[in-house]
DNA sequence: GGGATGCATGTGTACGTTCACACGCACGTT
DNA sequence: AACGTGCGTGTGAACGTACACATGCATCCC
């Protein structure tokens, strides 16, 4: 190929750069990086100069030199556990939206199982990438261990989950979401009531059984050991199959809405009417769970709200803002048609 | 407050620093660099000393020192569209682990909507953070306008899509799952089958609906206009309503499993037995499909698989190899208790 | 009218890392 | 003995930006 300009070579492509923006726009870099960062003191003449050297360019400021300089990343790291259930999906996108609207990016890591390990090397991964704030939608109990192990010290925040530490932990209330549910059922006269709860690692999961068993305290009403189970329709149904063999209950309280789904499948194939024969109650009202067989009564959580309001303290919390009080976000009972009075036997 | 130590003072709070780590080893700081890149020609000796240093200090390497000086962000863009749904959701899990075991980080944005200025900010968005690759999970049609408006100059895959550009999409073959589908309530002997679909906005929602419309064709049964839907259980619901008034069909082909549930909702509520009164096919097999009321035949797609393989494409790519040859996933039907033989009217 | 004040802009430096190159040394070869 | 070769290590740049400070000029006030 013909290659017959030996002087000036029109440059490699490499990224145009502040100095290159200030060359065509006739001005200094600094003054670029003013306009950039939209310092007050330009003067409208010379920031229409720039900005069409820029335009002209296609230049984009490089974050990696500005992170470097600054000592601010602008990222916000999330550690996730269960991404794709409804809860924590819709919690991140919230997040998501509200940390781009303040120009932070996220960067979300999701842990494959629960054990110590994993958690920790989930938020040293987040840790290397120089995070400035972190949202831990990971309820384990094991997770408070690994932040004080690892000395994060950004501020940080722990969704979904409930428990001592108010300071770094913005929740649903599980515990009068549970016996919002539970009073329910007593309320409609049922008096012996199975709960199927979620695994016990998970601090929410704990939350709902604690409001479960309370109420039933209160109501002086028989308790009896919850079922642990992992959140998923499947085992729903087949702690359904085995809890119907006996039958020796009137209504069910499922941890999530997957496995009132599955159970209320169990009861069906055991030929049992939901709400005739058993009521049952779900907790977070997915979407689904309103087009259910029946439409399943539940307890409504707003994931996307705890989502912001994450962020919002996290961001105030980085402006040196001292005062994170914040109180949890009560849950809304939704009646539908899975819950019905005690059937007479 | 007291400020009595004018001399050298012990230093701000900073992070240690690859000279730091080079002091206390004492060696010099291009060592320690060597260490860190895996430099074949370190003293075993020299490597330990330098291994003790960082792990003395807690030593982290600035990734955004890193990034400037070497050009590579070492980052991927994720664009989607719903990361609330189950199958955008697995996907971007799956590619989460897949980028960040080759050593790579994630940036995930959502866009709210699927118009063209949407689209387009959310690229905007993900090239200013001089992402190395994008994959796009936002199977708006738009999407590739807007990738080559914006000159995006880094490998790019789109998933869930399907088209003519399979030189950057990658998908599970929509088209031949809708086609099973159909062909599965055409084989029970059904003649009259509506079509649910998904937006038509969405590449896969018109993929869905190409193949349901083809296989009829073959079979030379009549065909309809399909409904067109937004994804939900709701709408699956109130179409449902709508069209059992007519009830001049037998089947029900749904572009996805919510509108199944819904649609099946409206059926209980019309006193229609599915499969006995009408025959539903859903599509994309969530979790919770075994358990609908009855549980649904659909067509699987492997989210996680199209995921994992979208960033061994991209891999590949930024590596140099040209050779992107890559066939579509194959779905599959899961035949379960929402379709049976057409009944006798 | 001279100093203080404000505005608009420019100059040096630092952030923490990697790359290109140079260096000294112990080999083996001629 | 002189030479190239490889290994292990060190030195000087450069990446692109923001911050602290300096500069020139107009304005203001007493």
């Amino acid at each position: 190929m013909s290659n017959d300009a030996p002087t000036t070579e029109p440059e490699r492509t490499r990224a145009p750069n502040i100095r290159d923006v200030a060359r065509v726009a006739g001005v200094s870099y600094q003054t670029v990086s003013r306009v950039l960062n939209d310092s007050p003191s330009i003067r409208p003449e010379t920031l229409a100069r720039v900005r069409a050297a820029i335009d002209e360019l296609g230049y984009r400021p490089n974050q990696a030199a500005r992170a470097l300089v600054t000592s601010r990343s602008r990222t916000i790291g999330v550690l996730a556990s269960q991404t794709v259930h409804y809860g924590p999906a819709t919690s991140i996108q919230a997040i998501e939206v509200a940390a781009r609207e303040a120009g932070y990016r996220l960067s979300i890591t999701n842990i494959s199982s629960g054990d110590y390990a994993s958690i920790k090397s989930g938020l040293d991964y987040l840790m290397s990438q120089s995070v400035e704030a972190l949202v831990v939608i990971a309820p384990q109990v094991r997770v408070f261990e690994a932040i004080a192990d690892l000395q994060v010290a950004v501020p940080y925040i722990t969704l979904e989950s409930t428990g001592q530490n108010t300071q770094h932990s913005l929740w649903v209330d599980q515990v009068t979401g549970a016996r919002m549910a539970t009073r329910h059922l007593i309320d409609l006269g049922h008096e012996e009531i199975m709960h199927i709860s979620g695994p016990q690692d998970w601090i929410e999961a704990e939350a709902r059984m604690q409001g479960f068993l309370r109420e039933l305290d209160d109501a002086e009403l028989r308790t009896r050991a919850p079922i642990l189970g992992d959140w998923t329709a499947s085992f729903g149904y087949y702690a359904g199959l085995e809890l119907l063999r006996y039958r020796d209950f009137t209504a069910v309280f499922c941890g999530n809405d997957q496995m009132a789904l599955g159970f209320m499948h169990a009861c069906r194939e055991a030929g049992l009417d939901v709400p005739g024969d058993i009521s049952v109650v779900g907790f977070d009202d997915i979407p689904e769970a309103a087009h259910f067989a029946p439409p399943l009564t539940t307890v409504r959580q707003n994931f996307a709200e705890i989502g912001r309001r994450s962020i919002e303290l996290l961001l105030g919390e980085l402006q040196g803002e001292r005062d994170l009080s914040h109180e949890p976000v009560r849950p809304e009972l939704v009646v539908r048609r899975s819950t019905g009075p005690r059937s007479g036997r």
